[in-house]
RNA sequence: UACCCGGUAGUGUAAUGGUAGCACAACAGAUUUUGAUUCUGUUAGUCAAGGUUCGAGCCCUUGCCGGGUAACCA
């Protein structure tokens, strides 16, 4: 028996490990890696790559997976990346143990298997510059032609690239290539640079080195020290894979075999680090952990769960091939885990004042309200009420649509875990809109339900105005407002489709208040809105900020925007 | 352009030569003190052409379409 959340899901690369596990390949090991590069926040597309390589490891008896910072390009690395990330995943749900690794902790043993591959001839240093050995290296028609210092001795090589080690020279003025085939119809093969000058601090090797290797020759001999057995990486890593098993033959080292899977893409929003750095240096969001971003981080700021992640994750599944998954799949996984664990309170965004003419002046009570009705251990709380209080303005309207349940002139409608109330009279100001009403009660509906057991539409929510705690409310949209913001001609910017309305602050809102306790980063429903959290960064006692996670579905939106569309309907 | 990879309902994915299934979306209905949730039902798919086979989404060939690669980034 499995319950849903342990169902299996299968996917092409774990039948391959499958595979391997049953021939025997690695005596039934599993050993996974996630290799992020500490450059950038991590995002929901690294919660994939995270999701599969952790999962997949503890599917299998005895599986691991390592945390491997892939630190070798000290230009854009910071540690700040690094805290970021080891707090990302551990919230995420998953634990490295004490396998916390670092490529540059291999620095000493990738310059020694460097100069065994020169020993071998397979490795010689370079000195064209940048441009010629771009134009050297040919084209997708012509094969490519060897540098003057592909002829060189070893001992020439070994020397030379001891010379780079000892800073003899300047930045771009010799490389250590790999000599393999500069005929190869696959660029990476056509002697690939493995070994690159640079003078600068590294954020954890400081200056002892002043040459870093390149990924390719990183990536594989880290994995094989590590003894992973099934190195999963992403589509535009698939012509790397000749040179991956190309540098592991050459070196006779543990070969750990590569697998390719498609990157995630999400409608609405964009994936790549570089344009989200953009966003956070240009200011078009407040940082990294916007919530309006795709970033971990901003989302876990918004009040999306780690389990509705993981089980995202899980709904897309792992493939070959090139997909936009549809942003509401998210909002899907949201909601159902909230569904089941957000305790239900009421707030009023858009208050409107409403005086209830028949009830007592000077007086309140407390009614019970049901904390979630998917969980009855959350209990019940109470809700005062009293004579004046504030529903939404979206739920009167003086002139409704046929199909609108909610409060008009004359109408009868419930206030939750309250009374029936009638609408009896209307407030407007000069310019005519309503910024008052006047209903009355029915004392005997006490609790919402009519002794004589007559029924009502709609049930609205409401905030006593006397008791109600005053709020900031951060409502999200899109990020962008095309589904696929990158898909712009060339000379237009993909940050044009930036969608201006992403962010809308609400303040003044009133809320009940029992949310005066709430604690930063938790999570509520508020009924019939959507559910909200309490801002972790800039909510306090004193000003209260919440942010909207995701709507509730609204199929009354919905039906308005069909009558819109069609304004001839009946 | 050369090379590599891929193409299954609107979207995301199963089917390992043997009944094309699931989820989301959409639509219709039931229930409902959240127009939520829940439940039921409906719509809708193998890129194309040829070949192999008793049988092809799956294997082969060609074409079409989409993506990737051509940094001293990862």
């Amino acid at each position: 028996m499995s319950t849903p959340e342990e169902a299996k899901s299968s996917d092409f690369i774990r039948n391959i490990i499958q595979e391997d596990n049953r021939t025997g390949k690695h005596q039934g090991r599993v050993m996974t890696r996630f290799p992020p590069e500490p450059n950038g926040y991590l995002h929901i597309g690294h919660a994939k790559s995270i999701c599969l390589n952790f999962g997949i490891a503890s599917e299998n008896p005895g599986g691991l997976c390592n945390l491997r910072f892939d630190d070798t390009n000290p230009e854009k690395e910071d540690v700040e990346y690094v805290d970021s990330i080891k707090e990302d995943v551990r919230w995420l749900g998953f634990d490295w143990e004490d396998r916390e690794y670092f490529a540059s902790d291999y620095f000493d043993q990738l310059f020694e298997h460097a100069v065994t591959l020169i020993k071998k001839g397979k490795a010689y240093a370079c000195d064209l510059p940048a441009d010629k050995m771009r134009e050297y290296r040919g084209t997708a028609t012509e094969p490519g032609k060897p540098s003057p210092g592909r002829s060189r001795s070893v001992e020439e090589n070994l020397d030379l690239f001891e010379r780079m080690k000892n800073g003899e020279f300047k930045e771009g003025e010799f490389v250590l290539r790999a000599k393999i085939d500069l005929a190869s119809p696959n660029f990476h093969m056509r002697d690939p640079v493995i070994y690159r000058v640079r003078h600068v601090h590294h954020h954890r090797t400081g200056d002892k080195w002043c040459i870093y290797p390149m990924y390719d020759y990183t990536h594989c001999i880290s994995d094989s020290i590590e003894k992973v057995t099934h190195s999963i990486c992403t589509l535009e890593f698939e012509d790397h894979r000749p040179l991956y098993d190309w540098i592991l033959e050459e070196l006779e080292i543990f070969h750990p075999q590569q697998i390719e899977f498609a990157r995630l893409n999400m409608t609405y929003t964009v994936m790549s680090k570089r344009k989200l750095l953009e966003l956070v240096k240009g200011d078009y969001v407040s940082g990294w952990d916007d919530p309006r971003m795709p970033t971990i981080c901003g989302m876990r700021r918004r009040g999306v769960t780690p389990e509705s992640l993981r089980a995202f994750c899980k709904t897309i599944g792992v493939t070959k091939f090139n997909s936009m998954t549809d942003k509401v799949v998210l909002e899907n996984c949201i909601r159902d885990h909230l569904n089941q664990t957000a305790p239900r309170v009421m707030g009023v965004l858009n208050p409107l004042r409403v005086v209830i003419d028949n009830y007592p002046e000077d007086t309140s009570e407390e009614l019970d309200a049901i904390n979630n009705p998917n969980d009855e251990s959350a209990g019940s709380r109470k809700v005062p009420f009293s004579k004046v209080i504030y529903i939404e303005k979206e739920d009167f309207m003086e002139d409704p649509p046929k199909k609108f349940f909610r409060l008009s002139p004359g109408k009868e409608v419930r206030l939750r875990y309250a009374y029936f109330v009638t609408c009896v009279d209307v407030v407007k100001d000069e310019n005519g809109e309503v910024i008052e009403l006047h209903c009355t009660y029915d004392p005997e509906t006490r609790g919402g339900d009519a002794p004589d057991g007559r029924k009502v539409k709609a049930t609205l929510h409401w905030v006593s105005e006397a008791h109600a705690l005053d709020a900031e409310v951060r409502l999200y949209d899109h990020l962008f407002s095309t589904p696929d913001p990158e898909d712009v001609p060339e000379d237009v910017d993909y940050k044009s489709n930036l969608n201006p309305e992403s962010l809308q602050v609400l303040s003044g809102c009133k809320l009940e208040p029992s949310l005066k306790e709430a604690e930063p980063g938790s999570r509520f429903q508020f009924e019939r809105l959507g559910y909200f959290c309490v801002d972790t960064r800039e909510s306090t006692p004193g000003k209260p900020v919440f942010n909207r996670t995701v709507t509730l579905r609204d199929t009354w939106a919905r039906l308005e925007k069909q009558q819109e569309n069609q304004p001839k309907g009946k």
